[in-house]
Order: structure tokens, then C-alpha cells, then sequence
DNA sequence: CTTGACCCCGTACCATGGTACAGGGTGTAT
DNA sequence: ATACACCCTGTACCATGGTACGGGGTCAAG
């Protein structure tokens, strides 16, 4: 039996019109209609919000999102722009991924020098994160 | 010599708007003035952007930036408070690592489906993160 | 056969994080 | 001494990502 859009939401753990904003917004497909025009869902529709959600979580923005989610292999079609597209992505995840180690360890250092009672001269987030490109 | 708020912005890469905004919602110190009421920065203001940019686009909110950059030893106090926040920091930074990764695998494995000419059903980045909490 | 919880659409509004003037002063190079 | 790039304050506006109505239909339980 097919799903509503407050079935989803709820399953989702987000509000009915974030889905509705979704779907104006291109970045879910509309659903089929009962003949009373409510919108049915299948569990994929949970799975792709919850996708959605965590991307933004991550710092990805919504139309990035969008893209990630178009990325698909399709029979006989532009497979080279799915590879160029996927690769592009990753590399942008191990560029954040990297951030957040370094972010991790400047928060170690913080953390140590807390527990030490060693006074820390400056600020050690920023000092951890120096010298890193812009 | 000190810097001026356009140097600051320009070697953050960031609009001298964004850095007065920064100063009103009192992210960043107000610097000290010349007599004619022109800002005065160290090289210590252009980290501090360029820290809040990176933060902002690994997810964090500027609020919670402000946080981490409130986070340092004072001699003598709130050590406590300090190592607490910064645990908790921590732990949401390694649950971002984590889902990257998981996002990573799935686009790896999207890849690889495309290069190998197989037929992938579904939607791997879905698929890959099929079963994950909310 | 009505009540309550849910759905529809449309439009307006909101918070966050800036960005863009307008109107005026500064500083230095020529 | 005048031009040009830069600084100041204030206020208005903008894009993104929702959130909240208002006015109305639907459906299952009692």
C-alpha cells in the first residue's frame, strides 16, 4: 500500500511542506494521484529526504543535491558524464573530509590542553588550521 | 602595519560586506580604529574568516562557528565547560566524516558500475545509503 | 452522518547569510 | 588641489530553504 506525503514526512522526520517544496522544486518526482488527488509514495521517497537532509547536513546545497541524485547509470547513455560528475564529487567529499580531520585534531589539541592544565597560548582551532589553503 | 578591512576581505576572499556583517552579529572582535574611524586588523582576522567560510562549508551554521571560536583555555576557568563542548564538537564532526564516506563508497561504486558497462538498478547513492540512522 | 485527522492548492511569511546602494569622509599620487 | 580608490554608516534588498496560513475536500471511526 502506498505511502502519504505525511507518512513520509514523518518517516523522514521532516514537515509535510518540506516535501511539497521538494517537489515544486524539481528535486523529487511527483507522485502519482488517488483519484482524490493524494499524493502516493512508495519507502523510496523516505530514503531519498533522508538522502537530501544528510547531503545538506554536509554542506552540500540543495542543487547539488539535485545533481547527485540525477546520477544515475542509464542504458546506453552519457556514462562518461556520470564518471566526470561522480569523480567531481568525490573529490569535493575528501576535500571536506580532510577539513573535518583537521578541524578533529585542532579540537584534540584543545581538549588536551584542557585536561594538562597547561595554559594554551592563542586560540588552538585556529592555530591547528593554519597554514591550510584557502 | 595594520590591515584594512579590504585586505582582510580580499586575502579571506571573502566581500568586505561579509566581514561587517561578521562584526554586527559579533563573530568577529570590532578591531581597534584609526583616528579616522577606519577598522584596524592583525593577520589573526583573516584565519578567523577564512576558519568561519571553511566551518560554513562543512555544515556548520554560523552560530556554531561562533561556538568553536569562542572555545579556548582561560587560565583558571571553565575548563569543564570547554573540554564539553568541544567533545560534543568532535562527535558531530566524526558523524559528518562518517556519512561522507558512506557517500564517498556510493558514488565509488557508481563509478564503477558505469566503467564496468553493467546495469545498476536503483539508484546507488540510495542503495549505498539504504539502512542508515536518521 | 458528523467529527477529527489528514490531504489539496495558493500565497504569504520567515530565518540565515549575506549583498548592494546612497550619501559622505579619507589618503595618496600627480 | 583634484582625482581615484578606498573607508564609514545606515538601510534596503536578495537567494536559499523552508514554514505557516486560509479556504476547502477526503476518509475512517463512532
Amino acid at each position: 500500500m502506498a505511502l502519504t506525503i505525511g507518512q513520509v514526512a514523518k518517516a523522514a522526520h521532516v514537515n509535510v511542506e518540506t516535501i511539497r517544496y521538494y517537489e515544486r522544486e524539481g528535486l523529487i518526482p511527483s507522485p502519482p494521484r488517488t483519484s482524490a488527488g493524494y499524493r502516493q509514495y512508495t519507502e523510496d521517497a523516505i530514503r531519498r529526504v533522508r538522502f537530501m537532509k544528510r547531503a545538506q547536513r554536509l554542506g552540500f546545497t540543495l542543487e547539488e543535491v539535485g545533481i547527485l541524485l540525477r546520477l544515475r547509470v542509464r542504458r546506453g547513455s552519457a556514462c562518461h558524464d556520470v564518471v566526470a560528475e561522480a569523480t567531481k564529487a568525490m573529490e569535493r567529499i575528501d576535500g571536506k573530509i580532510d577539513e573535518l580531520h583537521r578541524m578533529r585534531e585542532a579540537l584534540a589539541t584543545l581538549v588536551d590542553g584542557c585536561r594538562d592544565r597547561r595554559a594554551l597560548r592563542g586560540c588552538p582551532i585556529l592555530d591547528a588550521l593554519e597554514g591550510t589553503n584557502a
